[in-house]
RNA sequence: GGGCGAUUAGCUCAGCUGGUAGAGCACUUGCUCGACAAGCAAGGGGUCACUGGUUCAAGUCCAGUAUCGCCCACCA
């Protein structure tokens, strides 16, 4: 315990110094580090950002959620564990250093696989994890002793082991299909790495000859320059307009092949002509017929998306150009019948944006049926819940409709597909097998391959460690939506495979961050702000609080760099609040104060109770996810009771001078409670506030009165039943509602602000009561020069007047104010409460309401009924009075 | 084609289990009163998208409509 170092805040608030002095100071004590405490584990992971990346808007929000929820259970006495790292990000990576490459006008395939590889290393050495650096300037309480690599020896096992196991269980499996192939990525991708966008194309209508006939068939295809590869003509089984034909054969356009008509359930007779062109090797519905009806396989382009010898003279046509190439040729030679405009869902590479193309090829998959089961269990029993819960629905649908994963990659940048080849022989083993003559499999696996095991991979499976054994199950997933199932299901599905159970209990999927125009950020449109120039500018606290302050549950966030100055405006307001506290503290070592040895007045009770709800109420939404809530209500507590009311309050019993030694004994003690209260909130304001403002909050405590060496690991609030104060705080909004009367009658007549103004007060005894105690607190914030108590019950006969709570206040005119305007005041005011009366004498002359509402509902009505009455026939009295006087 | 979400003050959004419409920003007026002009005080501004229903009572519950947005989907 140290007594406060006032000289320690300094005006101005200066966040950039703040922010640079306390990071070290939490890592040094090694805060971070989750330390047993008797209570059960807290564990969160940090969703791995690519190795490649650099902090965004949507990392600022997702990591200071993160970041909020693991400082506040620390704080509970949790320990916690957050688990940082990165992700190799496969074709990312992949791509950010062959374009780095070719700069220097060198391919991957100039230096070989091996020496490719050394550069990404290289690279990832030089430039990766930047991110990481960047998170520390946010201010992540994350444990770095802990920091993990998806391509990290231990983890890469972990990846390998995962692929033999599946294998051995007959859950990965290779075969020839077809994928989604991003001709300019030169890989296969999984469906959710395709993007599907509408797209205005065309449909163009083909006439096919039949042989031995003069008749044709017409068919309608998106892709024209797929028909060279066309092993078959389809239509509906039961199509009579058809039926004839099935069977038949025929003639494929310009390369004369022949091909049989047969028919099949797939074709929709009511789509185009009811005939479609089978394409086996360029269309998944065509590969599925092409098997039922054995059809050949003709694949007529590259991997590069270039026609090959397959497509005669279109060959060495990009499959753009061949399109049109392809259309001319049937149009010269009459086959084509017509175009019509179509609407159409283009595939793209969610990566390039490359219009993907369906491709034959070889691959390894994962058989993902079986893994569903658990994890779609675990989400109808509750075992796995969503935040906001919607998503339950979102996540069922995809489990429910699952598809087998396609998990090879034609890339080098990744964990290689433990598969083993030495003639016809074939060997999956996370291990090199013995013996001479062996080859890897070439290919490597999906990146998603490797963190899908991360709520457990990270913590040393398949060892048996002792920090898998503490922290798995993890406690909260805090993700985006958008990669529900590229990780979050995936995760569930591996966690019930590998471990047994779920990886987390709790799912809390964080808003996506869109523009002020509500367009998606994004680099080519240039609206992504810069979140580290914006902590320069507003300080890593403001930026996290802003964030967590906007952020609508389960709502898209539009973001304004802008908004950014409420976090700046109210860490200032705290940095002020605190100054002004530090200043009039005095020397009394507050902390050793006892409360009971205290005389506190109603003021110091109606802020204690305050404080109290605001604590209950910030846990609460804590709890419940709801982050936004929790900030805006310690930001009203702060700035709209503690500041604006209680510290006002308490500057007339603090006095200026400490020095001052001849004040009177219970001047003395009163002093002594506004201080001990203003310090024990503010106390308790910085503890509920540092989880979302760590920097100032460890700042400002270190410079006031404190308990324990860190305010990031002292304990959170408690919401202390004591405090609660009901009365007090009835008692307080009736003198808070005074002083706006009265400042508000200031306003509305012009006086001005510099100029004490004498008022009279009449009401109930009780009512007089309460302004005569608080007199002291009352005079200066309303400026009032002379307080009049009307014990006598007489009134001024010129006056401005308002009514509170049935209280009359007055404010003698002495020609100082236009009479017109004080008299257009009251009848507005007037009008407005007769309006208000008639609605509630309305609903009391409903027999039914009567009847059906709740009684403590038509008690409350009743009641108004008399407080608007009684209000309004002070009003009217005040009209009056005033309507004999000359103006 | 299916599903989900949104529609409340000029802007961005709160409004939990139905019971007198709130915040921040912006706007108006006035303030250098010993924490804070990154501030203080007082104000103006809303038929809660539309239509119907349930209810004594609907921004809140139900149904439908419209507009916008997102996700999923093998109609070539």
């Amino acid at each position: 315990m140290r007594p406060g170092q006032p000289e320690a805040l300094q005006q101005p608030y200066d966040p950039a110094r703040i922010e640079a002095r306390w990071y070290p100071v939490w890592e040094g004590q090694g805060v971070f580090r989750p330390r047993p405490t008797g209570k059960p584990p807290f564990v969160i992971m940090i969703p791995p950002p690519n190795v490649t990346g650099s902090l965004t808007m949507g990392h600022v929000l997702g990591e200071s959620i993160r970041d909020l929820v693991v400082r506040w259970q620390r704080m509970e006495g949790r320990e916690t564990l957050w688990v940082p790292g990165m992700d190799h990000a496969g074709i990312a990576t992949q791509n950010v250093v062959e374009k780095s490459l070719r700069e220097r006008g060198v391919s991957r395939q100039d230096l070989g696989r091996e020496g490719f590889l050394r550069e990404v290393w290289a690279w990832k050495e030089q430039y990766g994890g930047l991110i990481l650096q960047q998170l520390r300037r946010l201010g992540v309480s994350a444990d770095w002793e802990r920091e993990r690599f998806t391509l990290d020896e231990g983890y890469s096992r972990a990846v390998l082991l995962v692929f033999q196991k599946l294998h051995e269980k007959g859950l990965v499996y290779r075969g020839h299909r077809i994928v989604n192939w991003c001709p300019r990525c030169q890989t296969a991708l999984s469906d959710e790495e395709v993007d599907h966008v509408e797209t205005e194309g065309s449909l163009w209508y083909i006439r096919y000859p039949i042989k031995g006939s003069e008749k044709t068939i017409t068919v309608a295809t998106t892709r024209p320059e797929t028909m060279l590869g066309d092993t078959g003509v389809a239509v509906a089984p039961r199509d009579r307009r058809y039926a004839h034909l099935i069977g038949k054969t025929a003639v494929l356009p310009l390369l004369r092949r022949e091909i049989p008509i047969v028919a099949d359930e797939l074709v929709d007779p009511k789509f185009g002509t009811g005939a479609v062109k089978i394409t086996p090797a360029h269309d998944p519905n065509d590969f599925v017929m092409g098997e039922r009806h054995d059809l050949p396989r003709v694949v007529v382009m590259d991997e590069r998306g270039v026609m090959n010898d397959n497509a005669g003279d279109f060959r060495g046509l990009d499959r753009f150009a061949a399109r049109e190439r392809v259309i001319e040729a049937l149009r010269d030679a009459g086959y084509l019948e017509r175009v019509e405009p179509h609407r159409y869902a283009v595939g793209r590479c969610e990566r390039c944006d490359t219009v993907i193309e369906p491709y034959l090829s070889l691959q390894w998959f994962v058989r993902m049926a079986p893994l569903a089961a658990a994890a779609l269990e675990a989400a109808k029993k509750g075992h796995v819940k969503f935040y906001p819960s919607r998503w339950k629905k979102v996540y069922l649908h995809w489990m429910e409709n699952i598809r087998d994963w396609c998990i090879s990659r034609q890339l080098w940048w990744g964990h290689r597909i433990p598969v083993w080849y030495r003639g016809e022989e074939m060997v999956v083993s996370a291990e090199r097998p013995a013996g001479e003559g062996w080859t890897q499999d070439e290919d490597v696996l999906d990146t998603w391959f490797s963190s899908w095991l991360w709520p457990f991979a990270t913590l040393g499976w398949p060892e048996k460690t002792a920090d898998l054994e503490r922290f798995y199950p993890n406690t909260l997933m805090v993700t985006g939506s958008d990669i529900i199932f590229f990780w979050v299901a995936r995760m569930i599905m591996a966690g019930y495979e590998f471990m047994g159970e779920a990886p987390f209990p709790h799912v809390f999927f964080t808003s996506i961050i869109r523009d002020a125009e509500g367009r998606k950020m994004s680099k080519s449109l240039g609206n992504s702000p810069e979140p580290l120039a914006m902590m320069d500018r507003f300080g890593a606290d403001a930026v996290r609080f802003t964030m967590i302050y906007l952020t609508p549950t389960g709502q898209d966030l539009l973001f304004d760099e802008k908004r950014v100055e409420t976090g700046k405006f109210f860490a200032n307001k705290v940095w002020n609040a605190a100054r002004l506290v530090s200043l009039r503290l005095g020397d009394e070592d507050l902390g050793k104060v006892r409360e009971a040895s205290l005389t506190l007045t109603l003021a110091d009770r109606w802020i204690l109770s305050r404080f109290a709800h605001a604590v209950k109420n910030t846990t609460r939404y804590l709890k419940t996810y709801r982050f936004n809530e929790a900030a805006n209500t310690l930001y009203h507590f702060t700035w709209n009771e503690y500041c604006d009311w209680y510290l006002e309050m308490a500057k007339p019993r603090w006095g200026f001078d400490d020095a001052q030694t001849d004040l009177a004994p219970e001047r003395i003690e009163d002093r002594r409670a506004a201080r001990w209260v203003a310090w024990k909130v503010l106390d308790g304001i910085l503890r509920l506030l540092h989880p979302f403002m760590p920097f100032v909050s460890e700042e400002i405590w270190q410079a006031l009165p404190h308990d324990g060496e860190l305010l990031a690991t002292a304990p959170w609030p408690r919401a202390k039943s004591a405090w609660l104060d009901p009365d007090a705080e009835h008692q307080i909004a009736f003198v808070m509602e005074l002083v706006v009367a009265v400042r508000n009658l200031r306003a509305e007549n012009g006086i001005p602000p510099g100029k004490r103004v004498p008022v009279i007060v009449r009401g109930s005894a009780e009512q007089l009561d309460l302004v005569e105690r608080l007199a002291g607190q009352i005079r200066p914030l309303a400026r009032i020069e002379a307080l009049t108590i009307a014990r006598d019950g007489s009134r001024p006969a010129v006056a401005a007047s308002a009514v509170v709570k049935g209280a009359e206040v007055f404010l003698p005119l002495e020609g100082l104010v236009d009479l017109d305007e004080e008299r257009a005041r009251l009848a507005r005011e007037a009008a407005r409460l007769m309006g208000d009366l008639e609605s509630v004498k309305k609903k009391l002359r409903n027999q039914d309401f009567l009847d059906k509402a709740r009684p403590e509902v038509v008690e409350k009505e009743r009641a108004r009924l008399v407080a608007l009455e009684e209000t309004l026939a002070k009003l009217n009295r005040a009209q009056e009075s005033l309507r004999a006087v000359q103006s």
